[in-house]
DNA sequence: AGCACGCCGACT
DNA sequence: GTCGGCGTGCTC
């Protein structure tokens, strides 16, 4: 008798491990290891997904009492054996749930839908999730009644994409049907179809409404089949092809480097405009031709048309994108072709780190310090952390790419952990570097606008005359819409959490960005009843009025949450602006990342402060990558680019360094500062969020768990708090974190294991524990 | 999670 | 006496 050893669907501390399930002997040849099954799991054998991720020959203990598998769901596995063990690596630093980080690795369409069937003595019978809450109490009395049984179901959503086609089963019937006078739409369907000349024809095609259709249906007269059509739209049409540019020096030695050797990973580390990218080409282009494939990690929100053309044009269909605007369908599409071979070039965000590749020879990670590699909900995984696992697997080479490289990344490459490659040097040898210039709001404070300085307005024009484009940055913390009393002051709050809400004017709505409570904006102050309730737009909404006021003439495209919410908006905006259809793009941190329009000359950052005093530990950090990362949008090509950078902190270090361009200097005060006050890269951090409804539990039991950890650790280690969260409640639940700083705590895994099981206890039901490892967000 | 088992209160 | 409330514990 051969067993399987099934990771189950129930995300679940108790459920966290292998199931055995005896195999059915008409499965025996076919089942292998990471495959999907449906089993039935507990009392009532209902069916949930699993993953086999291995076999034992006999029962090692033979005083459970088997189950049998149901179904066995695919006839190749879906996740090759690197990915299982990816799983099992990754559960080490996550703490989540196996099957969590198992399904993390597959597409969203191989996750199965649950359903379940009940079934009435006549056989007929209805689904669960079809009954409205008050019959699904009254089905569910009658099964205990024993007047309905149930029937577990569990369904694959993977689907290729089909479309509805209509026949005709009996052409006779139909001419024979009648219809009432009456029902004019119903007629004219009849006599369409009986004048029909094909077998058969499309749904949509048909111009109509659903319900005629049905009606029809309904009396046999038509059938309804499903076809299958591909979904893979034609992207690589209109992208022109494009050859390997020659390398300057840098750029080659940094090439030879890459492809000589597979010993450590690799921090290029290159300035904007230094061409990193042309290396990350050239290399992959080399692994392809020995035959192996290549992972290309590149931050969601630049993975515009810009970067991924770059790709297509240099290697065509070979290329598979994977980003978070794909439906699930398209996802899937996407996974196959990977899956199959046929892509052998995965760009992508994130997620793309699990891209099913075999025969790896490189990965890249380009802006290898965005926080967005982090995923913040669970697994809470680190790409970065994947693309080691993975390379080591492979024996690939890892290159992490970036103009300001993350404190922990480049201290890594000071102590040879990696091997630092270093562009210095414009691509462009025309281009030169920007000249950036820091603009003391403190005494520039102009009388016309509260948010443009004198020099900054004087400068705008000046471009605008000379028919050259600005960007205009915004940092957006803190200035998003919302409607308060002129009266006395008062802003709404969510009902649920500890912050105000957000307008939002295409739905006319208050909307909280945390739990998603929506209410409408009230009509008189609900604290004065004063009818003088005003409504406060964003920042860059705000900013753009003013700019209006102040420059009529110039055209202004305002990029931010509100003008890129709609599929493509963003796209539309980017092309615009290309097209030189406007002078100035306004926006917030999206358009910092990536651009390269050659006829912008000024960049301005209207607000750096908001930022900078934030309560993290990275606020310089981020404020010098994000300030630099603008800066380098300024004259790409052969125009020199100027920066005007607008702070009422002109001396702090982030902004100085930012104005001198000088990373290694902001480095060293950056390292100087961690060092003193023990965060990474010198110390790990784990931190422990903590959340119950009421308050008084949520410290208590924080407490307990910060003893917990001070007695399971070191005194080397450092424990931070409890402390309330910034925003202290969200979603009705009270948060406090801990922050624990360690450098070797042989004990700490296991402690926080500990932590986890706490929260399995009865009395601990509403308790919310997150394990978050190397925390990218405090606030 | 979801289901059964089991131990107490308000009903025919 | 029993129906059904939901506290407790288990799922191959």
């Amino acid at each position: 008798m051969k067993i399987a050893k099934v990771i189950v669907d129930v995300p679940l501390m108790q459920t966290d491990k292998p199931f055995s399930y005896v195999i059915p002997s008409e499965m025996e040849e076919l089942i292998d290891r990471g495959m999907r099954v449906h089993v039935p799991f507990g009392s009532g054998n209902r069916l949930v997904q699993g993953i086999v991720i291995g076999f034992e020959d006999e029962a090692l203990d033979s005083s459970v009492n088997l189950k049998g598998i149901s179904e066995l769901l695919d006839v190749e596995p879906v996740l090759t054996d690197e990915q299982l063990w990816l799983a099992d690596e990754m559960r080490h630093s996550v703490f989540s749930y196996k099957i969590s980080c198992l399904k993390a690795m597959l597409p969203n369409l191989l996750n199965s839908n649950y359903d379940k069937l009940l079934k009435a003595a006549d056989g007929t019978s209805v689904k669960w999730s079809q009954l409205t809450e008050a019959e699904k109490i009254s089905s569910a009395k009658a099964v205990r009644l024993g007047q309905l049984s149930v029937e577990y179901l569990a369904k694959s959503k993977e689907n290729r994409k089909t479309e509805k086609f209509l026949s005709i089963p009996d052409i006779e019937k139909l001419a024979e049907f009648e219809i009432e006078k009456r029902a004019k739409k119903r007629l004219e369907l009849k006599y369409f179809l009986l004048r029909l000349q094909e077998e058969k024809i499309a749904v949509k095609s048909l111009n109509f409404s659903s319900q005629i259709i049905k009606f029809f249906v309904e009396h046999d007269l038509v059938k309804i089949e499903e076809v299958e059509i591909s979904r893979t739209k034609e992207k690589f049409e209109d992208v022109e092809n494009d050859s390997a540019k020659i390398l300057n020096s840098e750029q080659n030695a940094a090439y030879e480097k890459i492809i000589a050797s597979s010993d450590k990973p690799f921090l290029l580390e290159g300035i904007t405009g230094s061409g990193k990218t042309e290396v990350y080409l050239q290399t992959i282009d080399h692994f392809l031709k020995l035959g192996k494939t290549a992972i290309m990690l590149v931050p969601e929100i630049s993975l515009t048309p810009q970067i991924t053309n770059r790709f297509i044009a240099r290697f065509g269909d070979k290329v598979a994108i994977m980003h978070s605007g794909l439906s699930d369908g398209e996802k899937y599409d996407e996974w196959r072709k990977i899956k199959s071979g046929k892509a052998q070039v995965v760009v992508g965000a994130r997620s793309a780190i699990f891209a099913p590749v075999e025969n790896l020879g490189i990965i890249i990670i380009d802006e290898e310090h965005e926080t967005s590699y982090k995923q913040d909900s669970s697994p809470r995984y680190h790409a970065r952390d994947i693309a080691l696992l993975r390379a080591k697997w492979h024996g690939a080479r890892l290159v992490l790419g970036s103009a300001t490289p993350s404190l922990e990344t480049r201290a890594r490459a000071m102590r040879g952990v990696y091997e630092l490659l270093l562009l210095t040097k414009r691509a462009n040898e025309a281009a030169i570097l920007p000249e950036i210039k820091i603009i003391d709001m403190r005494s520039e404070i102009s009388d016309q606008s509260a948010n443009f300085s004198h020099s900054l307005l004087t400068k705008i024009k000046e471009k605008i005359d000379k028919d050259e484009q600005v960007i205009l940055m915004l940092n957006r913390r803190g200035y998003s819409s919302f409607v308060m009393c002129r009266e006395c002051g008062f802003v709404v709050d969510c009902p649920n959490c500890d912050i105000s809400l957000t307008l939002h004017m295409d739905t006319r709505t208050l909307n909280c960005h945390y739990c998603g409570h929506v209410e409408g904006i009230p009509q008189t102050c609900p604290n004065c009843h004063s009818r003088k309730i005003r409504y406060y737009g964003s920042g860059t909404q705000k900013v753009e009025e003013e700019l209006q006021e102040i420059m009529p003439e110039a055209r202004v495209l305002r990029m931010d949450v509100d003008t890129t919410r709609t599929k493509n908006a963003h796209e539309k905006i980017l092309e615009k602006f290309g097209n030189h259809e406007a002078d100035i793009l306004l926006g917030t941190q999206m358009i910092a990342k990536g651009l390269d329009f050659p006829n912008v000359t000024l960049v301005g950052v209207i607000n750096a402060d908001t930022g900078l005093n934030l309560p993290d530990f990275r606020a310089s950090e981020r404020s010098f990558e994000l300030l630099m990362q603008v800066a380098g949008r300024a004259g790409r090509a052969d125009k020199k680019g100027e920066v005007f950078i607008q702070t009422f902190n002109p001396h702090h270090y982030a902004i100085e360094m930012t104005k001198a361009q000088d990373y290694e200097k902001f480095y060293e005060m950056e390292m100087r500062f961690r060092r003193e006050l023990s965060y990474p890269p010198y110390y790990f951090t784990v931190q422990v969020l903590v959340s119950h409804q009421d308050e008084e539990v949520a410290i208590q039991k924080s407490y307990e768990i910060a003893q917990l950890l001070k007695q399971n650790l070191t005194e080397k280690a450092k424990i931070l708090g409890p402390t309330a969260r910034p925003i202290a409640r969200t979603h009705n639940l009270y948060h406090y974190q801990i922050l624990v700083k360690y450098r070797f705590e042989e004990e700490l895994e296991s402690a926080l294991n500990q932590v986890l099981e706490l929260t399995q206890l009865r009395d601990n039901k509403n308790l919310r524990v997150l394990i978050d490892s190397e925390p990218q967000n405090f606030v």
